[in-house]
DNA sequence: TCTGGGGTCCTAGGACCC
DNA sequence: TCTGGGGTCCTAGGACCC
């Protein structure tokens, strides 16, 4: 893995991506409120969205909204080689690419100066290059720090670019509402907004100590310090997935246990097939379901070593179902799926900063950075003890 | 046609260990 | 028999994102 030096950092979105994907492909759908997915909204074309359709809105609500709407099938094939061709328009730009979904991805564009322009021209070029090579719209935010950068495409989209200068970032950051905060959904928003805070510049003003008290420690001080555009997290290449999951959702019809045992088989199967191809094993089989009033419940299960075997995960996985039936067969639910986690390369390897034994103070020293760069639960003492000493400098696996 | 199919990260409590 | 700090791992739930 690589970490760059230091920003700017542009962050580039696909407009609509689904949605441009197929209005791109099929020229009747141009101008036209286009939306994918039949059940529930899985992207909703700018004429759309026009009309008050949103993304996960259920499939009737959006028709009622623009009863004139192209309503399409997902074509995830389609999306999944436009995405791969777009990372490449990226990869051409940057070698200090980190994607985060499908249809966006940071870029550090710090070392280019010199040979490629100022921020501003290679976002420029890279909007253009998309256009020209893809044919499809994307938007992008410059800023010193990834949180802004990602606020900044947000607030330029459509088809867009925002530089936000370096000496105008709180300027920029503070009069926006609350609900740009990447992190912040209804529920938070809703606890800020009971407060009476309802923009940026109000989180910053707010103690933070009644933030922590509100949000929990970790959230409270996160939000505070973006607020401040605070945001220390480098652009990271060569993610892994931590996760990997299939699921399926059942309607409201009453399921047996055989039903749902053969439903669960089947998604172990597919799950197992995907690990497999990606060369990866894991540790942890979690069992979700959700109910029919949505709520949820999960039940997880950790074997000794890490597997890949499609036997291995059903078996978990059906053991699971076993004790979960219970509350099932009283309820009956409307979506089951499965979660594989912990793989066994999920640990960070580093050299210590000692060579002796355990140097406790100097450990410690390790352990917050590399908590502050990795996040809290990635990083625990003993997987720094296991994994001493390795690579030449702290690394993630690949 | 009530609400898809992926993911990430954080928190809290209990079991267990030295 | 009771008490303590410090720590890891596992489980479950929840917020949020695209």
């Amino acid at each position: 893995m690589f970490v760059s030096n230091d920003g700017p950092i542009l962050h580039a979105d696909l407009d609509a991506f689904y949605a441009s994907v197929e209005q791109r492909d099929d020229p009747a759908l141009r101008g036209r409120p286009v939306i994918v997915g039949t059940g529930v909204v899985l992207a909703a074309s700018y004429e759309a969205k026009a009309r008050g359709v949103r993304t996960a809105m259920g499939g009737r609500q959006a028709r009622l909204l623009c009863p004139d709407a192209v309503v399409v099938q997902p074509r995830m094939a389609a999306y999944s080689a436009a995405s791969k061709a777009v990372f490449e328009v990226f990869r051409d730009t940057t070698p200090l690419v980190e994607g985060i979904s499908i249809d966006e991805a940071f870029l550090d564009v710090g070392g280019l100066r010199k040979i490629a322009g100022p921020p501003r021209q290679i976002a420029t070029t890279l909007r253009a290059e998309v256009a020209r090579r893809v044919g499809l719209p994307i938007t992008v935010g410059v800023a010193r720090t990834k949180f802004l950068a990602k606020v900044a495409s947000g607030v330029a989209k459509p088809d867009g670019l925002l530089v936000v200068p370096h000496d105008a970032e709180l300027a920029f950051l503070h009069p926006l509402p609350v609900e740009r905060l990447w992190g912040v959904g209804v529920v938070t928003s809703g606890k800020l907004r009971a407060l009476g805070i309802t923009t940026v510049g109000e989180v910053a003003a707010f103690d933070v100590r009644e933030l922590v008290s509100m949000l929990g420690a970790g959230s409270g001080r996160h939000l505070h310090a973006l607020a401040h555009n605070r945001d220390p997290r480098r652009v990271r290449v060569g993610q892994r997935r931590r996760s990997m999951g299939a699921q399926r959702a059942l309607g409201s019809r009453r399921r047996g246990l055989t039903e749902l045992d053969e439903f669960t088989a089947g998604l172990a199967d597919r799950l197992g097939r995907r690990l497999r191809a990606a060369d990866r094993a894991c540790r942890t089989v979690t069992l979700r379901l959700r109910f029919a009033d949505f709520t949820r419940a999960t039940r997880s299960h950790t074997v000794p070593k890490p597997t890949n075997g499609t036997e291995v995960i059903l078996a978990a996985a059906r053991a699971l179902l076993t004790t979960a039936w219970p509350m099932i067969a009283d309820r009956g639910i409307t979506l089951i799926g499965l979660s594989l986690s912990n793989f066994d390369d999920d640990a960070i390897q580093l050299e210590l900063p000692f060579d002796g034994g355990p140097d406790r103070a100097a450990l410690d020293v390790t352990l917050d950075s590399l908590r502050g760069r990795f996040g809290s639960t990635a990083v625990t003492r003993a997987a720094l003890l296991r994994h001493r000493p390795q690579e030449e400098m702290p690394v993630l696996p690949d």
